[in-house]
Order: structure tokens, then sequence, then C-alpha cells
DNA sequence: AACCGATATGTTCAACGGTGCATAACGGAC
DNA sequence: GTCCGTTATGCACCGTTGAACATATCGGTT
């Protein structure tokens, strides 16, 4: 029985970083469209695309650098503040989870994993 | 801007808890009743009660200890697993969370809370 | 036996988030 | 100007979740 955690940013005027964002935002950076990054992840591009909305409305600035049209019919790159959140959420929540676990460890360890007697 | 966590911890074959539930048993502990414990949390008893259910599947042992009938129309209070459970998971939620706050401030701190300029 | 209040459990309805479909807009290449 | 692939955006559908309502059951008191 292992412990689960989920981190997240909310902006003041509503928005949502989390995990999610996070990959789609380094699967953008792989691809270099939304698109493809959405198809990698298995999701759909009209949440990908929405997620981004809300993310860049949370922290008041642009995450990716969108374009439209062209021969390759458009493509997204992520912003030098987008490369540097991405790492800087790695490092977060690499941390934070590590910290879970000991407390997990040090609190709850002994107490679960002791079998399934039945008290009553 | 600050971050936010929500940690769950679920069972082999289903069921889950998390800090909806320890809120619940330390409502119980206090009330003596699942009803009552639902209505100081501004909860609906028919939820209360299948949280429970659902939490005591994912330790496959019992959290609480219910009774039905008598002058008092029955009665729920705390195992003494679940009392060590309430105050294991308190410090380890507690603990997580600073360990957490440690991170952010340490990997984001910096990086968010710097204006709302606009790159493009 | 009637009463009362809490447990036990089913059912129905509203809200919400995700998925998928459809379509418009864009702009470089040809 | 046509074509193509991607961004941009609306809409309709659906599964999950929680809220609210409705009973049924239990058992000490009276």
């Amino acid at each position: 029985m292992r412990p689960r955690m989920k981190l997240y940013l909310d902006g003041p005027g509503g928005g949502t970083f989390g995990e999610g964002v996070c990959r789609l935002l380094e699967a953008i950076a792989a691809e270099g469209s939304i698109r493809e990054a959405a198809r990698l992840l298995g999701r759909g591009y009209r949440k990908a695309w929405g997620d981004i909305d809300r993310a860049e409305e949370a922290f008041g600035r642009r995450l990716v650098s969108k374009s439209r049209g062209g021969s390759s019919g458009g493509a997204t790159e992520l912003t030098p503040f987008g490369r540097e959140l991405v790492a800087a959420w790695e490092r977060f929540s690499g941390e934070a989870a590590a910290g879970m676990e000991e407390a997990f460890e040090r609190h709850l360890g002994a107490i679960i994993e002791g079998g399934n007697r039945d008290e009553r």
C-alpha cells in the first residue's frame, strides 16, 4: 500500500498548473506542436489546448509561443519562462515526493503493511 | 501564488483513504455518531457512510465500531486502529506539507512572484 | 408493543470534467 | 489562388461524483 500525491499551483484569478500540464509542456518541447504532443500523451487536442490556456492564466505569463499557418501548418514551442518552469517543477515535485515518501515511512510504514487482522 | 497538495492511500483491491475521511473520523471521535459528524462537516450522511466503507476496504481493517438501535438510536466510535491511523496521518500529512512548502520555496519561489511581465 | 434516533442502502438528479466531432482561421509552399 | 497541417473554438455526449430524498432495520426506553 503506497501513498500517492497530487501537486497544484493555483493562480489568483483562476487557472491551474500541475503535473499533467507539465508533462504536456515537455511533450511540446520535444514534438514542436500541441497536436502531436497531445497524441503522444494519448489526450485530445481540445483538452491540451484548454489546459495550456488555464496554466498561462494561472501565471499571467506565456508558457508557450504558438504560430499558425505556414508550410508546416503551425508550430508551438516553449517560452524561456516555460522551460524554466518545467525544470523547476521537476525539481520541486521530485523533492516533494521524496519528502512525502520519507514521512510515510516514518509515520505510517509501521502502522500499515501489518496484515489484515480484523478487530471488533 | 501558493502550492497545494492532496495525499491519498489506495488499497490494493480498491478503496481510498485521504484527508476528507481523516477529518470525518476525527469528527466521529468527537461526536460519537456518523450522522452528527457528517452534519458538523456539512456533508451528507450517505456519502460519509460510503467514504468510511471505502476507507475500511482500503485497509482491510475496521476503522470504526458501529452499533444500531438502543435508546440513543445508535452510535459509532473509532477502533484503536482508527485512532492510531488518524494520529499517524496527521503527523504524516503535516510533515509532507512542510517538506512540500520547503521544496516550493527552494525551487519555485524565485521563479514565481516575479510580477506579471509578458513575453512573446 | 410503540417510540425514537442512528445505522444501512437504494435511487434519482444536477454538476463537472473529459472525449470526440465539426469547423473556422491562418499562412507558407506550390 | 489552391493545398495542407496546425492552431483556435464551439458543441454535443457521457461517465463519474456528489447531493438529496426515501425507506428499511435495529434495539434500548418507556
